[in-house]
DNA sequence: ACTCTGTGATATGAAAAAAGTATCACTGAA
DNA sequence: TTCAGTGATACTTTTTTCATATCACAGAGT
């Protein structure tokens, strides 16, 4: 049998009229057949829904039950396609992001904050990840996106896309009560400290390029750096340092993570800027990403 | 353009299967309907609902916002017919009932906790009123049924059916420090009382007929009671009795609310008999109410 | 009592919609 | 290069929906 919509409307208007004639031109139809699809829309219920008196229609408690329903599917009929619209300009759906722990105390606040004002019906999913492990998550199509530190691997520039949001200098973090009359880092900072403290970094795996500057900044200074601690995230290498457990090179924005015992001194050498990105893959741009580009793109030249 | 439910059928089966014919083979039909179906569907939408690559079925955004509505809808209008079936059946719904206070201590509790059990969907609308009030609002159709005070007037007779619930004499209620060695009331008990207290009663016309009832007794007791305080529902009444400003001849049932202060005491003498019924028009009978009556019938006769 | 008006139901033919059959166009695998 | 698989398209048939004409009946007015 199954229902449909039409039969549905044309009740309520009945329900509402309580009389077939008005009701039919509400409808922009004749009467008899909308007499007809009242009967079989009756006969599919297998229930009366009006009581037909000759002179007067009147609802049956049935037809009573029916109406607030009726109303309430129509209505939700009524409002697909603007679900539809919406979702199809990126107003609404799911935003599935990955970002390094750097981006946590620089880019990430603002951004968050202006997508989520300017896409309030926009669900974000968020999660924390290295590098290596968002370039395999987006290749799985499990983000959307991730904020992560460049370069790409040769072999992934033509499948992801990518946008610079940061380049920052390298900043030495150091224990507080180490060598607390310096202010800045020269290459002689970095001797002395390297003789008393070991180096707090990463495994190479998880962001190679960021490695690798970090070593170059000491071998630029004819230093080798014992290796200390390992850390993944940007919280816990800060929090070794302020343990006092060594020294280590981070992002200049990881300096908004202020703790007591650790001090962060620009270096005056020449550093590699470490470059933050966000990258996609280029054949998986849902609107909501779209939108969301747009909205970097927008931010980045208002700047 | 107007949605309907078939399409969105179509379009569930197909974004479940993401393959055009085994979808068409689950809803029982071929192919390019179903694929002409979709394209519509998209067209009234404005919007791709599918990404077809040639060799294989995507949702879009737009398919995916919709999928989870399109089920929400489909399951509504699926629980449609079930839902007139139970209005039908006067397994949902609303009743309207009013009723005397004097029921509030007899009759009703019982009474409304078995309908709740027997009928947990249908809503009761409950409303404390005088007997003639109740027979005003059956004529308006503002109730279903009314619990009220037998007998009818006589022009209601015909429009009105009723089924009695409770036969009951009447009971001397009067305050606690009179006549305290009294366990029942003689004629020469309501003389004396009589002497000393007013008799607090209703207004004649909410009650004509309880009203001549009580006034009988006194005239069978050769005595003419001063007429007090007038009060209209019993609560009230018993609260005037307590607070010793009178006395009053009450349905036996209300005994059931005792007070301190308040003695009931049994007539000795012949009294009228109280009959409360149940009241409703004969050619308003909706399904709750059926169901109603019902109710009353079986534990009318299992007793 | 009788007509007349208003109203919903019914009969029937036309139009529109939906479904089926046959076939095409294209992709990716053998 | 062929071939199987898949969705789209063209066209026909079937079904559904609608409109016109008409009926049947109730109640109001004469």
């Amino acid at each position: 049998m199954h229902l449909d919509l039409r039969s549905l409307r044309y009740f309520v208007t009945v329900a509402e009229e309580l009389h077939f004639g008005r009701a039919a031109l509400r409808l922009h139809m004749t009467q008899p057949p909308l007499s007809q699809a009242i009967a079989q829309l009756e006969n599919n219920l297998e229930h009366a829904l009006f009581v037909r008196n000759k002179r007067q229609v009147a609802l049956t408690p049935a037809g009573e039950a029916l109406l607030p329903e009726a109303r309430r599917l129509l209505a939700s009929a009524e409002a697909l396609p603007q679900l539809v619209a919406r979702a199809a300009l990126g107003e609404t759906g799911r935003l599935s992001l990955a970002f390094v722990s750097t981006v946590d105390y620089s880019v990430l606040p603002p951004l968050l904050r202006q997508f989520r004002q300017r896409y309030p019906l926009v669900e974000i999913e968020l999660r924390e990840a290295t590098s290596d492990v968002q370039l395999e998550e987006l290749a799985q199509q499990r983000i959307d996106a991730g904020l992560l530190i460049l370069p790409l691997p040769e072999k992934l520039r033509s499948t992801i896309a990518s946008q610079v949001l940061l380049q920052e200098p390298l900043v030495l973090a150091i224990p507080t009560d180490f060598m607390p009359e310096e202010l800045t880092a020269s290459a002689s900072t970095l001797q002395r400290a390297a003789q008393n403290l070991p180096l707090i970094i990463f495994p190479r795996r998880v962001a190679p390029a960021l490695h690798d500057a970090i070593l170059s900044c000491f071998r630029n200074a004819n230093v080798t750096p014992g290796i200390g601690q390992q850390a993944i995230q940007m919280q816990t290498i800060v929090g070794l340092v302020s343990a006092g457990i060594g020294m280590a090179l981070v992002p200049e924005s990881v300096s908004n993570l202020q703790r007591p015992g650790v001090r962060y001194l620009p270096l005056t050498c020449d550093t590699p800027r470490i470059a933050t990105a966000l990258a996609w893959r280029v054949d998986q741009i849902s609107p909501v990403l779209q939108g969301f580009l747009h909205m970097l793109q927008a931010s980045s030249t208002s700047q």
